[in-house]
DNA sequence: TTTATTATTTGACCTAAGTCAAATGTACTT
DNA sequence: AAGTACATTTGACTTAGGTCAAATAATAAA
């Protein structure tokens, strides 16, 4: 796993009784069938979801064109940061690719509880810089990796990606047609 | 201005005496000349620059290559994220372009009046989430537009980042080879 | 003002990846 | 089991942008 995401666990981990229990309070269980939206286009995103199983994916609209931006699996936090953060109609949709399982915290009372509980601040603003960080290190590798590297680095590095997963969506995730990624499939 | 920024900067605005004191009390002015280094690759970011005036960019070097990853103007905050979040060794530069001017703040000392201040902890988290909604902005421009329409975007939005900047700079932060830039601008 | 040095342009050629279209595979219905 | 819908592969062709090399500008330095 990630280091950072390492630190974040251990964090968590340490939380007081108090603490969780606050969190479980605005917390609630929601399930989600396969294909089934969390956010469309449009809407605000006013939750996060923290999924508990399933898996499900972040996703806009260009030319046409679905360009897949994140993959949410176990444990991950869904939501639309440009959304969620300015409280904004969303550019991007998050759909479930299977039937999934989250729990889903509310904006509002989670930015209350933010205010009166410093270990949830702290907790939002490592999510915040993980989140950053992950988007640096996406970019970096847009820039200096070819299409088979990035597929290569998603086999070895998160190879549960692969499973399950429409190529279709695969490929707009890494970057590249359906058609570049059969074929560098076929070569390896 | 962006929607964000405004919302930073009127938060900012907001400051208390207290606050403002307790932040200018951990920063200091430091000045440096033009192509003078802020961080290099290898050092770990224990401070974040606030730019007064001048210019600075932070890159890294791969394959031999420059690859510009931000350009920083006078309010704009030069840091590395990856580095400083994580006190880790950086993968990446920060260097000036002019003769720069800046207030440093502390890693340190700024983590510690978080602790005590949540106004500034609320600040920390505004810029990390605006950092990262400027990311997945920049992943979008690579993914939806041509090179000529994003060096046009440039254009339009930060003209200013045009003037006295070497093209091998804008072409690498453009994600383009120098050569692709020239051309770009022989045809507009 | 001449000489270095660095920045920019232009030309010729190449390549990774995209597009369009058709073929094959797989899974899901009824 | 045959039919429909969707997923994947394969082929033929195009293209944006890269690379390498050489020619001009533009700046700085002697």
């Amino acid at each position: 796993m990630n280091l950072y995401l390492e630190k974040i666990d251990k964090f968590i981990t340490s939380f007081d009784y108090k603490t969780i229990e606050a969190l479980n309070n605005i917390s609630k269980t929601e399930v989600f069938k396969k294909n089934d939206f969390l956010l469309r286009q449009g809407q605000t995103c006013k939750k996060s979801y923290h999924i508990e199983n399933g898996i499900a994916r972040k996703f806009y609209i260009s030319n046409g064109k679905e360009i897949t931006t994140e993959l949410f699996f176990a444990n991950d936090i869904a939501f639309s940061l440009n959304s969620y953060a300015q409280q904004i109609p969303s550019i991007e949709f998050i759909q479930t690719l299977t039937d999934v399982t989250v729990k889903s915290t509310d904006y509002q009372a989670f930015n209350l509880l933010k205010k009166s509980n410093s270990i949830i601040a702290e907790l939002d603003l490592m999510l915040t810089e993980y989140y950053a960080i992950w988007l640096e290190e996406r970019l970096f590798q847009f820039h200096t990796m070819t299409a088979t590297q990035r597929y290569e680095k998603l086999l070895t590095n998160d190879a549960h990606i692969i499973q399950n997963i429409p190529l279709t969506i695969i490929a707009s995730y890494l970057g590249i047609s359906l058609e570049t990624l059969s074929r560098i499939r076929a070569k390896a």
